[in-house]
DNA sequence: CTTATTGCAAACGTTTTGCACGTTT
DNA sequence: AAACGTGCAAAACGTTTGCAATAAG
């Protein structure tokens, strides 16, 4: 598991390195990404902060541009949800795909050699420069069933 | 190509079976997905039903409750683009996957067993009961590189 | 002191809902 | 006649934007 004093001299170099500047909240947002690893949506990181730091002020507005940066960054990544939004989590990890399930809203995450290659290989084959790829398998948790 | 009119009379069928009734404008909706192949948003279906046949009535909102009845009911399905909104093709094919251009915004279909394979086998390894699964793999097509 | 960032509220685009009226069964 | 469906307009939802005030470099 990356450290978080890694993680956040990256981030600030990245800003600097876009005459971005580095801020309390830009910081909380990743910090709170950090700390609560999950799936998360803008609304919760909103929340979050306000929970675990009562006496800084944040703006939803805020949360969406910072996570925007970090997506971009490729510090974060996000995962759609139909109608009901994206979900952001730390994406400093390898690449992986999600099965969520219906019922419970659970998300476990898994990572498949054969499903990476195949992805690649039918990129190449439709001539398609692949920038980005998600795989979601939904159904019934062990639990849920 | 499964023809017309045995798509009508599944979909007759299986409003009669939940008690909700055939009405012009579910028709269309599906009449619509059946002749203008591709994947369409339900503004994009409003539209086009509104310009194909000018002298029924119908709103917006309707086409999005038909539009949930022939997902619901797996005569239809969709796929999801971010924040811009859902986009529906008829499901009576085989399942597949896409390719998205992030340019241009084409969508190629494609179907691969390799793939199908390896999420049965995942959904098992994690004990999950798959009710659907998707794949999309965004990039830059042919033409836009 | 310059430039970027902030919070707020208003605007946005998509989707859903309440309701009185119409249509199907 | 009963039950369900309709269009409309308003509301809801997640997200983005304009702006004047504020903080970082």
């Amino acid at each position: 598991m990356i450290e978080y004093s890694v993680l956040l001299d990256k981030f600030q170099t990245l800003l600097k390195s876009n005459s971005l500047k580095f801020t309390k909240q830009r910081e909380l947002v990743l910090k709170c990404l950090y700390d609560n690893r999950g799936h998360f949506t803008p609304e919760d990181i909103y929340t979050l902060i306000k929970e675990q730091y009562p006496n800084i002020n944040i703006g939803i507005a805020t949360v969406y541009r910072t996570l925007s940066i970090l997506e971009e960054s490729q510090i974060a990544s996000s995962i759609s949800f139909g109608t009901n939004g994206k979900r952001y989590e730390l994406g400093v990890k390898k690449h992986h795909d999600h099965l969520i399930c219906t019922s419970c809203g659970t998300i476990i995450e898994f990572f498949d050699e054969v499903i990476e290659k195949r992805q690649e290989q039918i990129a190449r084959e439709f001539d398609f420069e692949m920038s980005d790829h998600t795989m979601k398998i939904e159904g019934l948790c062990q639990e849920c069933q």
